[in-house]
DNA sequence: GATGAATGAGATTTCATTCAT
DNA sequence: TATGAATGAAATCTCATTCAT
């Protein structure tokens, strides 16, 4: 008896991802994506039921994957400073090399896929973000403005960051991301 | 593009923001937008002969409102910070209240509507934002870091903040906007 | 500007009619409508919003046409005997000459296409006949049984007989309707 | 069709008819078949060798079943009068009981699935029916016309009393049964 | 034999575009 | 120019059937 095929998931989500980056969430056909998974197109039907539901389910997947890797080697006793930049350089590095994820969040934010129940999941991720802004505050290294807005104000620069490099009109070095994160710093720094 | 009626051209850019705002560039039609802007399909091809050309005639008209409203009231002779601030500001209000628009702008980043020819327009239509930032520099008020990098900064905050204030886990107030300007001039004064 | 055309409708009406006489209700695709009806597949969705829909339509088409001949110069103030005589030939003339339209009725009792508000405007429209069975009751001439009795005594003979000489197994001639008809009259008759 | 679990046979026979009763036969598929049988699809091709086989057989099975069952309990050397009125009761029994056979054959009716192999065995079971008839016009008392004519009038008045009684626009108890007994046979007695 | 994932042909439906009025 | 019906290619989705386990 052949069992669901784990692998096969992933396989459409990477085609997915990919091909959204290139075309688009707008033009991707659920025909190009079982194309590029090497897949038929009614497997897609036994994975999904619709379209979309793989895209809700692929937003999950990204989102959960985008914070799990953001918090990798974060140790809450550690001091605050190294600890969030070592988160900076996760999510940035994440975003970097995963850039077809961080497109397709950003295509999914305004389509009519996306379900309101998806949208307050991923959400509810955002918490441990959250209670990093609120240590740094208490610790008094951080302004002691809004949350969100520091929050906002960190994760919006890092996204455009990666948009710019992408499309070339800005190239990346070890240098550069580190006066990146200065400039970060400086505005958030008490 | 004929010029016969202008106030249909307008009528037909509105209608298409509105619906690409709540449905996302996919699943947008043609029929959803001459339906929107009260006219007959047949008619949208009386000013643009594909779909195609009304995306990219929508995009170049965005991005030039945009860039235009921007620099309203700013004067060159004038001290930087305060003109900056001035600049800033109007960014953010257009934002905020062509939220449609911003939207717009940015689900078109990676469709397959734009072409090379309108991105590289519109990438053109940057120059200003440029002259600004080195003109900030010059003056000794801005990092000498790469200019790219600080528009980066400039922009991409206001993206996401923009977009978070609309779905509603930020509430702007003066108060907050204000915080907001001073956070990103703290990232960019040297 | 082109008008909507009540043409098309009967077209696609017809066309559908023949094949589900053909082909009963399974197996009967938008596709053969289309084809059959000499129109493109897309063209029907200007007409019927669904397949559902235009089964739907066709059938209260149907119901409602049926209706209608049976009562054709009946008048009830004549004699009750002749009248119903009358009746009975027109429905079985109908039948028999309408066969697809009988045939696609039937093929719709159990199908999951008819609403249950189509069907039930369709049980409404036999009032008259209900009417019909009360006056021969009134009279004396009919029996006094139940009147959804009696009709469908009336009734099932003649779907069975249109069927049987349908397929081959009974040739009717008039003296065969005759003897159907006296069949009927004194199984009802007081 | 390998008669490996007869139970199994007569599952999935039960299963589609249920299906065909509430769906009709467009609108079944072997998945639901299965479903409602409770084994996987494939096995459904161990017992049959496509959808077409198994309706064909399940069109053979419902056809003999009502045969066999009409015929219990007639002697034809005993007098004809409550012969018949046992056969009769026989088969109205019958038609209610198993209200989806009968649904299953008339759909089955003008379906692209009967075969014409199937259709003439199951034609060649009526044989029967025609010599209690012709056994009737013998003793006359059963009137002297086609005997075809006679059957179908007498078949043709079940059906249709009992879609109308499952349909609940009429309802049925011993009195009227006998009613409606009695109207058939002063239809057809001599 | 039993399973259910995989397949792909084909069904329904959508939609950019054309065309007759 | 304006209309919206008509088109047909292409998208989504279904389903009878096969196949690996």
């Amino acid at each position: 008896m052949k069992l669901k095929d784990d692998k096969k998931v992933i396989q459409i989500f990477q085609s997915a991802l990919k091909l959204v980056a290139k075309k688009g969430l707008s033009g991707v056909t659920m025909g190009d994506i079982s194309r590029e998974a090497g897949i038929a197109t009614g497997t897609l039907y036994v994975y999904f039921k619709s379209k979309d539901e793989l895209i809700n389910a692929l937003f999950a997947a990204c989102r959960e994957n985008s914070v799990k890797v953001s918090f990798k080697g974060y140790n809450p006793q550690a001091p605050f400073k190294p600890g969030f930049r070592n988160i900076w350089l996760n999510i940035l590095r994440y975003k970097l090399q995963n850039f077809e994820e961080t497109v397709f969040l950003e295509q999914c934010y305004h389509s009519p896929f996306i379900t309101v129940d998806t949208r307050e999941k991923a959400q509810q991720l955002s918490a441990p973000f959250y209670e990093l802004m609120e240590r740094g505050k208490k610790e008094q290294l951080i302004k002691n403005a809004d949350t969100g807005l520091l929050l906002t104000f960190m994760i919006g620069t890092m996204n455009e960051l990666v948009k710019q490099t992408h499309y070339g009109s800005i190239t990346l070095n070890r240098t550069k991301i580190n006066v990146t994160f200065d400039l970060c710093w400086d505005a958030l720094k008490s």
